[in-house]
This record gives C-alpha cells, sequence and structure tokens, in this order.
DNA sequence: CTGAAAGCGCTTACAG
DNA sequence: CTGAAAGCGCTTACAG
C-alpha cells in the first residue's frame, strides 16, 4: 500500500522519455513546436507511467482553476438539486468543475464557504445569498471576485442575478386563495431572503388590492430549526383559525400535508394548501398540490452561462433575469 | 475591474509586517516559535491586506488537499441526494471539502470523473459505481486511490463498502407482492449495478421459493435514458398483463403511478405499484407508496467515516457493512 | 526543435 | 526567534 502512493510526475515522463521537462510538457499538452517522434516517446513514456497531471500545480501558474463554486441553502431540497443540475450541465460542456456547498440557511457557514472557495481559487462564484442585506454578497464585491447571484438577491446593486418574480409568487398565490374564498390565510413564509422579502410583498398587495386588512399573526418566517409541527398545532387549535396555507416551498408545503392528515383536518375543505416550486412529486400529492412553477433548471443554466460570459469575455455591466411564475392549480384549493 | 484581480501573498502579508516570508508563514499558521509582537504584526498586516492563503500552493506542498470525491448516479434524485448529504455532514465536521461529480449512468462520465479527481488530487473517493463488473473501480484498485463505494459494490473483492442488503429488498418486495396475491409481477429494474444484480436475484428466489416461474418477459433494465412510458403502455396492453409493479426505485415508482394515473389504472385495485428507498414524499402520494427504506443518510455517513479512518489511521483491512432494508407497508399494495 | 532557468504561492528544514 | 534557500509539480519565456 505505501509502495505507490506517490504520484508520477512529469519529471518522471520526461526521465523516461529521454527528453527534457519543458519538452514534455509541451508534448503532453500540444503546445509549441515538438518533434513528432519526440511527441511519440513523451505519449508513450506517460502512457506506460500512468501519468495523471497535478492541476494544483497547473493552476498555480495559470492563475486559473477552472472551478465555479456554488452555494446554496441545501442540496436536500429537490428546488436546490435541480437549479444545481442546470448550472452542472453547462459547466461541465465547457470544461468547468463544480464545488457545492450547503450553507442551511446559516451565514456563517456562509461565510466559511466563501472563504474556503477563495483559499481553493475558483474562478467564480454562484450563490443563493440567505440575506437580503447581506454582508457575504458585499464581501464579494468589494474583493471583486466574479460571482452570479442565483434564485435570491441582494441589497446590493449591480450585481448579477437570475431570480424568480417573487412579488409575483406572492401575489399570486394570495389572489388566487382569495379567489376561492379564503380569508384568512396564513403565511409559513421563509427567512431573511430577497424571496421570502418579495412574496411577503406580494402577500401583502393582494390582501390590500382586495380590500382586506393584513394580520401579521398570520405571517410566519422559517428557519430550517423551525418545528412546524407544534406551530400549526398552535395556530390551527385557535377559534378563528386560518382556511388556507400559503407555504413558501413545497418542500414546506409537503410538511405542512403530513401534519394536517395527522390532525386529520381535510385539504382542501377544512384547510387548503398552496406551495411553490411545483415539485416532481406535488402532482401525485394526495391531494395534488396547488403551487407555483418556477423554470428551476433553466435558472441555473442562465446564472452559468452568466458567470462564464463574465469570465471568459470581457464584462459588460450586470446582468438580471427575472423569471416568470406560473400558478399551477390543483386539487390542494 | 482588472485592478484588484491579482491576490494577495504571503509575500505581501511578509512586506507589510516587515518580516521574512518563512516568518509570516509560521504567524499564520501558528506553528514553530514565533515573538508574540512579530505574530501580531504579521496578523494585523494579513488582516489589514484581507489575505486569503492560496490552498493549491499549500496542498503541493502538503501533498494532501483535504477534499473528497463523490460520484454519483445524480443528485436529482433525492436518495443520493440523502447519501451526499451524510456524506458531507462528517466531511465537514473534520474540515475536509466535498467534490461532487454525476456519473448519469454513462461509464464513460464515470471515468472522466475519476480522472479529474485524480488531476484534482484529491485525497479519497466515495463513489456508487455505475457496474458490478467495474474497470473504474479495477483502476482505482490499481492505482492505489483510497476509495470507498457507496451504495453499489462491485465483483472486486477486499474493496470498502456500505450498501444495502439488496439481495433482501427484492426478496421481501416480491414476497409481499405474492403474498398480496399477485402471480405476474413486473419488475422495472435499474441497469448493470449490484444493486440491480442482487435485486433481480432476490425477486428470483421469493418467485421460486413460492413455486412459481420467472418470466423473463416481466424483467426490465431500465437505463435513465429509458422512455418508460411508451414501455409501460405496450406491457399493460397485453391481456394477461402484470397485476404488480416493483420499481427499483421510489423515482420510478413516482414515474409509473404517474402513468397509471394518465391511463386510469387504479392503485393497488388494477395494478399494484412497490417502490423503494422510502423517500420523504412517498407516504403522502395518491394512494401512499408501499416502499422500502434503506438508512440512505447513514449510509453516507458511515462511507464517509471509513474513509477518513483509512486516511488518518493505518490502514486494516477491507470494512463492508451491509444496512438492513425494511419493508414499509402502505395503501399502494 | 530542445532544455535550463525562473516563477506560480506556499512550507519546512537549516543556519544563524 | 528569524530569514534565505530548497522544493512541491508544473508552464513559459529565453537562449541555443
Amino acid at each position: 500500500m505505501k509502495l505507490k502512493d506517490k504520484h508520477v510526475t512529469i519529471k518522471d515522463v520526461a526521465k523516461l522519455a529521454g527528453v527534457g521537462i519543458a519538452t514534455a510538457s509541451r508534448a503532453l499538452n500540444n503546445k509549441g513546436d515538438v518533434s513528432p517522434s519526440t511527441r511519440r516517446k513523451v505519449l508513450e513514456a506517460a502512457q506506460k507511467l500512468g501519468y495523471v497531471p497535478n492541476s494544483l500545480a497547473r493552476s498555480l501558474v495559470y492563475g486559473k482553476t477552472k472551478k465555479i463554486g456554488v452555494i446554496i441553502t441545501t442540496i436536500l431540497n429537490p428546488f436546490y438539486a435541480t437549479v444545481v443540475s442546470g448550472i452542472e450541465s453547462v459547466l461541465a460542456s465547457k470544461g468547468y468543475t463544480l464545488v457545492l456547498y450547503n450553507s442551511n440557511e446559516d451565514p456563517y457557514k456562509e461565510k466559511e464557504a466563501i472563504l474556503t472557495l477563495r483559499q481553493q481559487r475558483v474562478d467564480g462564484i454562484i450563490f443563493a445569498p440567505i440575506e437580503y442585506e447581506s454582508q457575504n454578497v458585499k464581501y464579494l464585491v468589494e474583493n471583486n471576485i466574479p460571482f452570479v447571484l442565483v434564485a435570491r438577491k441582494t441589497q446590493e446593486e449591480n450585481t448579477n442575478f437570475v431570480v424568480a418574480d417573487d412579488f409575483k409568487v406572492g401575489k399570486i398565490a394570495t389572489e388566487h386563495l382569495l379567489e376561492k374564498g379564503h380569508r384568512r390565510i396564513l403565511f409559513l413564509n421563509s427567512w431573511k431572503s430577497s424571496s421570502a422579502r418579495l412574496r411577503l410583498e406580494g402577500y401583502r398587495e393582494a390582501l390590500k388590492e382586495a380590500g382586506f386588512l393584513v394580520n401579521p399573526k398570520l405571517i410566519y418566517s422559517l428557519t430550517p430549526d423551525t418545528e412546524i409541527r407544534p406551530l400549526l398545532e398552535d395556530i390551527l387549535s385557535t377559534k378563528n383559525r386560518p382556511t388556507a396555507i400559503f407555504c413558501f416551498c413545497d418542500s414546506i408545503a409537503l410538511e405542512v400535508m403530513k401534519i394536517l392528515k395527522a390532525m386529520n383536518l381535510k385539504i382542501p375543505d377544512e384547510v387548503a394548501v398552496v406551495g411553490c416550486d411545483n415539485l416532481d412529486y406535488t402532482e401525485l400529492l394526495n391531494p395534488p398540490l396547488t403551487t407555483i412553477e418556477i423554470s428551476k433548471f433553466e435558472m441555473g443554466v442562465t446564472a452559468a452561462k452568466i458567470l462564464l460570459e463574465m469570465l471568459e469575455a470581457e464584462n459588460k455591466g450586470p446582468i438580471q433575469q427575472i423569471l416568470e411564475p406560473k400558478l399551477i392549480i390543483r386539487a390542494s384549493t
């Protein structure tokens, strides 16, 4: 086990081929002029030794790593898994490698991820910042690190981002519930992100336009640590309980539906439920979930394309894309 | 944009602090003896300059990268997302970073991933090999690369792995369907992996023990490219059509349920469905899916622990863990 | 066409 | 306690 532990280096290859190191390098990289016979000798030697170039050393001299850092909340949420998949598809096609970090909605972890990514000298970063008022995005801006935000933006101006129209998400979900006759609509929102903020604004706006008051007691900010079950049991045991729940995402909606089922509350008759993201399984739930489609895969694809453009071409001002959400009405409302 | 492009180096820090490079290095890493006042000066300089050490350079001299490569089929399958999450949880706690590749069941891509991972000099690899007769695992063995297999093993002996008891998975799923009175059980199996092989053996064994013949026309190997819909429509339009479908995983079962719904076939009355993996949403499907629980997160955790042990302690023979699957009976059967 | 030398950013003996 | 030097594995001018 200890014997072959050392990696073969270009020096070994050069020696076996009987040439200088520089020549070996040129032959291996098809750069500069190398006589055909020399090249063959080098290639054969590399083959025989099972030579695998050390990209650390290479990147050190190039100053580029061909790596892109990606920071999201958690890959366990299929929404992000799909976004990441979109990112990956374009990175792979351009010879880039993806380095993934999950922040789990913890700004400290997010900062750590950024630092580690910088240490690794990734060429750029794609990420979904936890907070709208993000210190971490500020850090990226100040340190001139190429990045594009995905799914969430921040107060910082002139940043590149690809997001959904979250105001609209909140608005159409709420409007739909209002049309269905609901007046007490519980909003299980997420945390400090731009999405949470904007969806909340949309929710408010819809209520206001319809002439209703916004009841702050019907609005909750969930963190990954929030125990939804006791919270919901509490809320639903009040006498004027909500008749509908708008969930920030399908992941939360799934939780909510499990709880409602356990509480023996009929969906949508006793409580209606709306989610967001249109995850794969939602159409087959019992009942099928009313939700909002966001082009997840495309979101990742676009973000990656923008970043690579920044890196490979000249930078021409911020690119900001806002994707249109689409309400999908099913039997849960 | 062009100005701050260059990273601050230890040289810059040393100069600002008015010390030599070696001293700066020692101060920054808390190594060797450095006078308190010197250390302070260096730390202040680093702080002021926003110094972030270059881990490429560092790894070059250490010969270790503190990175672990992970190769799975696709992060889009929540089964693997959960396994990866388990892996990540232990890596993070030990200061390791995870580099993720999706093979998409393409052995060529798998090989490429391994090569790229080697170029990056990851300290070890955790992966779910596509094929039972894997050339790629052979390559790892021959090149003495520390690795542990997860979810799938190979013909290679003496490898470290953490898998489910897939024979049993196939057996208990089939036995359950037989008990429910099904005789024509369609098996939508996956491809060339050990899991596929062993689940098939389990399926066969269950039929044999119950005294039934195995009908090869009821066994299909799906690749990621297989269009399940036409296939299923075809199979279900035969006169002696199967009355039950055993799906390799919940992901496939979800597809199948969608198709059955579209075909207006009642589950379980007209066709029963069994999945495997016990994904989060399966209990809430319509109908709730009978499936098999496999400790996904634990699988990842264990694999990561084994690998780190190999790397940090002496290597003591192969560690092979087989996790117990558990049938979860719900309304789809 | 080829090779010795310098350099990428860092760490670690080695002398002081 | 401190700094110059060598070296990690590679590439790229530079001189032949």
